[in-house]
RNA sequence: GGGCAGUUACCAAAGUGGCCAACUGGGGCUGACUGUAACUCAGCUGUCUUUCGACUUCGGAGGUUCGAAUCCUUCACUGCCCA
């Protein structure tokens, strides 16, 4: 892990700044971006895609009632499991809330590790409209149907060039292409510009890591005490709404499994903790690849102030 | 003490004379990912090497053979059964 203290590569072009507080799951990013909310008197806007849902509380390890008290949040307990949200709706609002809240805080912190919720806001994401069911409903038919072969033919014939380039063992990534084509009309393709957007406030994105046995053994004990805190019980009551994409969710879906008979609860118990644990390196291939990161260890909560005060004061 | 079965890479487990550095699964590692993303997908996983390839492996030792994880002898360990 690196941690690096120079801040000269940091460009402050706008009198707003949006400091980004990423990380891997469970690497301590919660206790942290208390003390800059305080530091720097601003609200704390949630990127963690799963704690915006109401209903995952001990799961997602969202913060409790207390901490929604005393520093003021967003994006967390927002919408209903049983609501459609996604990655491009996430951007509008955020950018909306944005423009409110910097007019009373020169400051505004974004706070989780939802990779492409966090790219969302700071890059943007090209307008693709969203899915509506029934086109939905209709590709994953003709994908469960036909299988994946004939579902890659089909893109084939409505966008060669996206063909050409997706990942075409991927059902998910064929699907959605072929999905906005059929509904639009129009290839995939001609909606991917790939640009970033524009933004009017500077993006200050300071990482959290750790070591990774520390991090994996702090994962491990957290889902131990989100079992001791009820995590079954909440989950069970989700159980008839398994098949939601937002209940398929690590910490919920592997529960699922053990109420459907497919393993003990103790190897259920052992599977989140795995499936945690793939999360979290799958976050950090992500981040890993964002040069913008300013990296640091969680214990070092001083080192973060002073570095962000030192660019701050820059501008 | 006697009988039978077994010992394969991190784990499980195929392979029973050449196509075997060794099927497959798990785990692990690495990576991809612009809209269902805490999803989904891919590659690697004996050592050295970018590749070609080279080298060392299938409990230990010895042997048969042009050639052994595979056959023989023996030793060790494990499991089951009979005493």
């Amino acid at each position: 892990m690196t941690t690096n203290f120079d801040s000269s590569s940091f460009i402050a072009k706008y009198p707003d700044t949006l400091i980004v507080l990423l990380g891997p799951t469970g690497v301590g990013k919660t206790n942290i971006s208390f003390k800059l909310a305080e530091k720097f008197t601003s609200p704390i806007i949630s990127s963690d895609s799963r704690q915006f849902y109401k209903e995952l509380k001990i799961g997602t390890a969202a913060p409790g009632d207390e901490e929604l008290s005393l520093f003021k949040h967003y994006f967390v307990a927002s919408h209903s499991v049983f609501d459609v949200y996604n990655a491009g709706q996430y951007e509008q609002d955020v950018l909306k809330l944005l423009g409110g809240l910097f007019l009373k805080h020169p400051v505004a912190l974004l706070v989780g590790g939802s990779m492409m919720y966090i790219d969302a806001v700071c890059n943007g994401m090209d307008d693709i409209p969203s899915v509506n069911d029934e086109i939905r409903n209709r590709c994953q038919q003709l994908y469960a149907d036909n299988g994946l072969d004939y579902i890659q033919n089909e893109l084939k014939k409505l966008d060669p060039e996206h063909y050409s380039q997706v990942d075409l063992q991927n059902p998910k990534r064929v699907l959605h292409a072929l999905e906005i084509c059929m509904q639009t009309g129009k290839p995939y393709s001609s909606f991917r510009k790939g640009e970033r957007k524009p933004r009017n406030f500077n993006v200050l994105k300071i990482g959290l890591n750790r070591p990774r046995p520390e991090l994996y053994e702090r994962i491990n004990h957290r889902v131990d005490l989100m079992m001791e805190a009820g995590l079954l019980q909440e989950a069970s009551q989700f159980y008839p709404y398994k098949h939601l994409n937002t209940l398929n969710t690590v910490g919920y879906k592997e529960l699922f499994d053990y109420m459907d008979g497919k393993c003990s609860l103790d190897e259920a118990v052992q599977m989140i903790k795995q499936d945690s644990r793939r999360y979290a390196k799958r976050q950090m291939t992500w981040f890993n690849r964002d040069k913008d990161i300013f990296w640091f260890h969680p214990d070092d909560v001083g080192g973060v102030v002073r570095f962000i005060d030192n660019v701050l004061q820059k501008k």
